[in-house]
DNA sequence: TGTTAATAGGTAGTATACTACGTAATTTAT
DNA sequence: ATAAATTACGTAGTATACTACCTATTAACA
């Protein structure tokens, strides 16, 4: 085979930036799924928060926010989006005077069974490139560096929820 | 070993949904960038818009969004913020009169070299859990799914923009 | 007990990333 | 040459994802 260059980490080229490519796939993923749910009208985060409250837990924002790895201020945005459409219900709590909960109405609850394949549909059309080696691999390594660079964001997933669903 | 299930893509836990790593991995990334960055006030889009323009060519709006695969309305975003920090200016097109172009200052020239170091700092970081081979898989297959789902997002990067940068 | 810490939530502001729509200029087709 | 289609740019609006700052409530401790 011809020996290419040693090919040490450079970054010169946007496309040797893991953090580019990073930001594409992304653009890519949000696309699909907007597309794939535009008869429901939902966005990727939208669908998190509904799919940790599926089983009818009643949780606080905060807790939300770990679950799914997203700025807390951006859930409370979400959270009010999705009450107002009626797929949640926003109790207070009786034991904590601050918490605001949130709750899955029986309307959420269809909503996300109906939304289910349209999702799974846009997550497998990203990766249909991928054979069931490759795709393993890439699992493997992203959910590496996201635990590995656990702190980094300022929305970082709590211990206890990633034994839980790692 | 213990063989466990299977495994085939079934999507359930967000910790099995490549759209849901890429989320997080993006914010991930981001938050390094600004991190590394922070003395200098930069977002990951502006400094791949000065990328970009680095070698003093004067690009109109749409080139520049096909070139770092954005979307035409946020690179006109973007590039108002760089000139009103003085690091772009906006010459008019005398061959095209819609046509606003963009071309990096001496500042903006001078800036980008002084943010190159903490960039790739920020990309290492990232990446540093990974050893050369991880590092090289995880690069292949996320360019090949971005070129396979190259129509995906609105704003798709130019067959001739992916064999000079690819 | 009383002071301090931490926590839950809210508001306001910025940046990215879109959609939808409109205008002016250019290109293509008839 | 004129009409139609395309292109470049702009504005306005929505959603995500933050920072910074604020209040109220709860928990910790001296």
């Amino acid at each position: 085979m011809n020996e290419t260059k040693p090919k040490r980490r450079d970054f010169t080229s946007l496309w040797d930036r893991p953090g580019f490519l990073i930001r594409r796939l992304h653009q890519i993923h949000v696309a699909l799924f907007l597309e794939e749910c535009s008869e429901f009208n939902i966005t990727p985060l939208q669908f998190a928060v509904l799919t940790v409250l599926y089983d009818r837990e009643t949780l606080d924002q905060v807790t939300i926010a770990n679950q799914i790895g997203a700025d807390r201020n951006t859930v409370a945005d979400v959270i009010r989006r999705l009450e107002r459409r009626g797929l949640l219900e926003r109790p207070a709590s009786v034991v904590d005077k601050r918490a605001k909960l949130a709750r899955i109405t029986d309307e959420g609850h269809a909503f996300v069974e109906a939304v289910q394949p349209k999702m799974i549909d846009a997550q497998r059309q990203l990766t249909v490139p991928l054979d069931r080696e490759e795709y393993e691999v890439l699992m493997k390594l992203m959910r590496k560096l996201i635990l590995e660079n656990y702190d980094a964001s300022r929305a970082p997933m709590r211990p206890g929820v990633l034994q839980a669903d790692g």
